[in-house]
DNA sequence: CGGAATAGTAAACGTACGTTTATTTATAAC
DNA sequence: GTTATAAATAAACGTACGTTTACTATTCCG
């Protein structure tokens, strides 16, 4: 029954879906294999182990994903339209946009941004090789588009970006702790977008610290009321 | 040999360790038992169950840390001093200031930032319970310093905040994909203090998404330069 | 046709897990 | 000093895991 690997694509979509709802450590190849009705054996078959097939349930969707963000990045750098806001849409865009397409694509996302908080040493290095590229490419233009920030700032900034990003990205639970509407998770992908990039933007362009610092001691001699 | 129970207490710090190195579900209570030097039926005899232990280690800190942040919101609110912020501060900095203590404090609150994205359902729930008068104390007082910002806006931008804040507790080896400075695991915490609130209250701050929307449409028919 | 090579499978391997049971040891009360 | 109670332990239970092995079926090409 040699179908040209229609088994290889199911463990793959299979997978993705499992690793997604409750994470890489919890899913078993056994219920991979069950649910995706293959052979237990024929995860060890083509994707060698456990750990191959997590690489190769990255690898599938993260590089197109990639290849898109650096895309829509070269697009505004051809165009002269690289602001701050733009910046940030091509970064977070594609991959929120890709949970869009109801099926492989939400899943993925929600495991992407699952993959920043897991345990497991040869993923962060997986992901750091992956987005080599990425980061090297976005890193001198935020600096462009943020001249006036020091190295170490900017990069600190980045950091809560990414924090920001993965916690949306994973889709969290928790996210209904807070939850004014029930239909949060829902909410669609542009809707998102939409919200978080003013945010992020302002964060980014906001005062250094010492600056900061230095209005507030200057105000703290008069009435309190900066907020 | 029963000692006042310092097995319990030895269990518990030994658990907080390994559960904030290598994750909940990836920690036997066999590592816990052998790294604390106490039979591993002593897990089950004192918590009933490793969900039971998980809970106990993360209620011994969290509770008083919840008892904090409300204090100085209390002490903000008495003072006439409520500045966005202030409540920021005191709604991160107690978190984040107790991974000074270089012991145990800074292994719970990486672990508590991990809590945020494992993937188990009681921990959700017991999260939501934990956290549940922290929240209702600071949703009004977050709407007060930012009367103009329509509900469902301060929730997702509180979102933000919340992924924010889980990112930095975590401290995640994610930060060091971007980061410049390779001792960054050792900034201290007031640093990050100072780094993230002008971040966290200029994203809170940001002009509305329709806002801004409108103002772009107005800037566009001018040169491109609004970055 | 026939024999590689590829794909797929059933069954077992050894290991580790959380939990339970039965038993022994220490503590304090009467 | 005996007894009730709490604490600690050794050993085993049943289950699930990732991986390996040996084997069968299919495909393709000379």
């Amino acid at each position: 029954m040699a179908e040209a690997s229609d088994t290889k694509d199911r463990i793959l979509d299979t997978a993705e879906q499992l690793f997604a709802e409750r994470g890489l450590g919890q899913t078993s190849l056994r219920q991979i294999t069950s649910h995706a009705e293959v052979n237990l054996a024929a995860v060890n078959y083509h994707f060698g182990s456990k750990e191959g097939l997590i690489k190769a349930v990255l690898a599938r969707r993260l590089e197109p994903l990639n290849r898109e963000r650096i895309r829509r990045l070269d697009r505004l750098e051809r165009q002269g339209r690289v602001t701050l806001e733009g910046l940030i849409e091509a970064f977070i865009g594609p991959p929120l946009e890709l949970s869009r397409d109801g099926g492989g694509g939400s899943r993925f996302v929600r495991l992407m941004g699952r993959t920043y908080t897991e345990h497991a040493s040869f993923l962060h290095e997986h992901m750091r090789h992956a987005n080599e590229a990425l980061v090297n490419r976005f890193k001198p233009a935020f600096r462009t588009v943020l001249p006036e920030l020091p190295k170490t700032e900017l990069y600190w900034r980045l950091h809560f970006l990414v924090g920001v990003m993965s916690y949306v990205m994973a889709g969290n639970d928790m996210m209904q702790l807070l939850a004014a509407s029930r239909n949060s998770e829902q909410e669609e992908p542009r809707e998102i977008i939409r919200r978080v990039v003013p945010f992020l933007a302002a964060g980014l362009r906001a005062p250094l610290p010492e600056e900061l610092a230095q209005a507030r001691d200057v105000l703290e001699t008069a009435p309190h009321d900066l907020a």
